[in-house]
DNA sequence: TATGAATGAGCATTCATTCAT
DNA sequence: TATGAATGAATGCTCATTCAT
């Protein structure tokens, strides 16, 4: 009953295929490697996952996904025990996405810019993912402990940005990191509420942009 | 936090007759004066729900709010005939409030910092409450009537702060009013979830504050 | 706390005043006499509750009947410690009337028809009084002490009128009193819900009277 | 009792596949036959609702219903998604069976009698159906969509066999369908609160019938 | 005594999770 | 293993009745 969930929480990484690989992952003991169609119902479960999580975001019945995944509420329930593992499966799929850029900027050839550069993807990955806003806006009240690490990895990577950034004299030493993030995310909140286009959201994110700036006085 | 109470049902007027502020309420009848227990406990109540719907938004059962104000379900109905009507008297309250600040900075001396110093109080204002927060938030998806009314009427008021500051040359032409309530809200956000004081809220605003004046290159 | 009750079930007998007159009702100990205003707001529930009950039956709220007879509920509840009171002592009224009825029926110069003008005028009084109606047709189910006794009064004089019927030979002899009334009770409603006027009242109850009338063989 | 079963939302097929009874169901789509406890379940709570609601009528608490059923809420609101859809397809259900029976004398051999053998079936089936008897009560007031179609149809059905009955010259042309219904509901009314048998509701619905024919005075 | 505020059991319904097929 | 049926705790709300003023 309990040995073929090892899968659950895992990323639906970029390349699909090869699940056995989790192994790899830190501390959990060799299992049997899924089934091929148990492969295939969890992507298609973390698919309607994704979609539905994004535009409505936690309280979405369990059911919805189960049916948008042609799937029954017992398989989701097989792979997921919980409507919260499946929640923080898919969000953190989503860190680890930012993560990814994070790190793409950090070798950036214009340190000055590669923050406010991750900044406008970072709020263009949020803008209309109501699961990761809503996660983000909760990290560090409840900590779910998956999420509340990723989320501290991902200051710590953005952090690298910044630092760079404070070095190269574009970003005033002393904002923090998660102080801009979250100013990231207000500027991702009101975009998704105007009627305007995403033109609107890299107006705003400019605007954190330019008031993390050193000299801002006019 | 008790003393305005803009009234569902009842105005719960502390010395009866005052007929000043009684004609301020357009068009309301005189009324019998509320029982010395019922003024209590609708306070009671009021008092709860701000602070439980200030910890845990909407979502809270209605229940925990009569056990907290110390008062039976059915008393709570009696004065709030919805869940929905608590709450938004709550918020209501709450804007009204926001919306005083505002006329008093409209009438400042120096009407080019007169905005920045309302979105500073704006800011504490909103900071821990998470009704509020929410309200503002929503404001536009679902129209609650009552606060989608108000949100608007909170949105034209400061706009009139904008325009001074426009006026002024303290701030730039190009950033929408709702743009500004949003990124102040982010750093309420971010303020009431790390650990630090309120001083890290006034820095966060005061970030978006230099992010929306003019000359911001450094 | 108990020593006023006493004219809790008494019918709003038609000259009102005298509430004092009560003591006849046998087994009761000699009381205070109702104060005037007392009496007034026995008799300002009464009516209320007769209109209300006749519209809407039993599962009116009680609320309702307070307000309309311009009382507190806790007025209301000295009168009548129960709903349930409150109900059965419209309802007993009602019957009385009907009783009355039936008595003078009984003196009728006109013996063979004395019945079938006994039963259209019971049903134009059964006819727009949802609570006499519940009640009739509840008789015998949950056994009301008060009502069922009353019931079986009715049946009990009108089985006079058959009697006479028979005995004129209007009337079959197989019929019996429930049997009738019910019958009219089947009629009553018939027509109210019909978008006809009282007219078609009578004709019902005229099939019914043709019914049980012997010979009916065409 | 079970035997029809108009599923509100699944058709309760017994042996799944059988085309020509599905065919006769307009355009419904094959759908996969219910699971075999579900089935069971679905039976159990109908046959619950069945008893409970013909001798308690609508206002009984629908977890009685489950608990006689022997089956968490849950389950019966899986089967019906409201009280209202059980009330229905019980009530649904039992027209049914009455719409049958009219269906079964419009070809009766005697026309002349036809009517009153339906009368005479009719009551045996309202007798003791509290549900049934509300249902048809109500009928006309609160239009319940479904079951005020089924009404009409029933009247619609009846009153082919009036028409024939007074072509056959057996019933007064002034008498109406519903009048001659709601007559009989009255006289299953007195049975069933009688303590005799079943004879006596024959012998009033025989009333009724001969108060219907033409040529009644003795 | 009159008032109406307070009370809480009761009801219909939803949804995360478990379990039989 | 996949399915989806079963479960029941939880929630918003009503209304008969009691109790403080």
């Amino acid at each position: 009953m309990s040995e073929a969930h090892v899968g659950s929480d895992h990323a639906a990484s970029g390349t699909s295929g090869n699940m056995e690989t989790m192994d790899a992952t830190v501390g959990v003991e060799m299992t049997k490697p899924m089934r091929a169609d148990a492969v295939r119902n969890h992507e298609k479960i973390l698919l309607a996952a994704e979609e539905i999580f994004a535009l409505d975001g936690v309280t979405v019945p369990i059911d919805l996904i189960a049916e948008r995944a042609g799937v029954g509420i017992g398989t989701l329930y097989r792979h997921f025990p919980t409507k919260e593992s499946l929640y923080e499966a898919i969000v953190v799929t989503r860190i680890s996405n930012v993560l990814e850029i994070a790190d793409r900027y950090a070798n950036d050839e214009d340190p000055g810019q590669a923050l406010f550069n991750f900044l406008r993807e970072f709020a263009t990955q949020v803008a209309d993912k109501q699961d990761l806003f809503e996660s983000l806006i909760q990290a560090g009240i409840d900590i779910k402990s998956k999420l509340a690490d990723q989320v501290e990895e991902l200051v710590r990577r953005v952090d690298v940005l910044r630092q760079l950034a404070v070095d190269a004299g574009t970003v005033r030493a002393d904002v923090t990191t998660t102080d801009m993030l979250n100013l990231v995310m207000g500027s991702c909140h009101a975009a998704s509420h105007s009627d305007d286009d995403d033109v609107s959201l890299l107006r705003l994110v400019n605007i954190v942009i330019a008031g993390i700036q050193p000299h801002t006085v006019g």
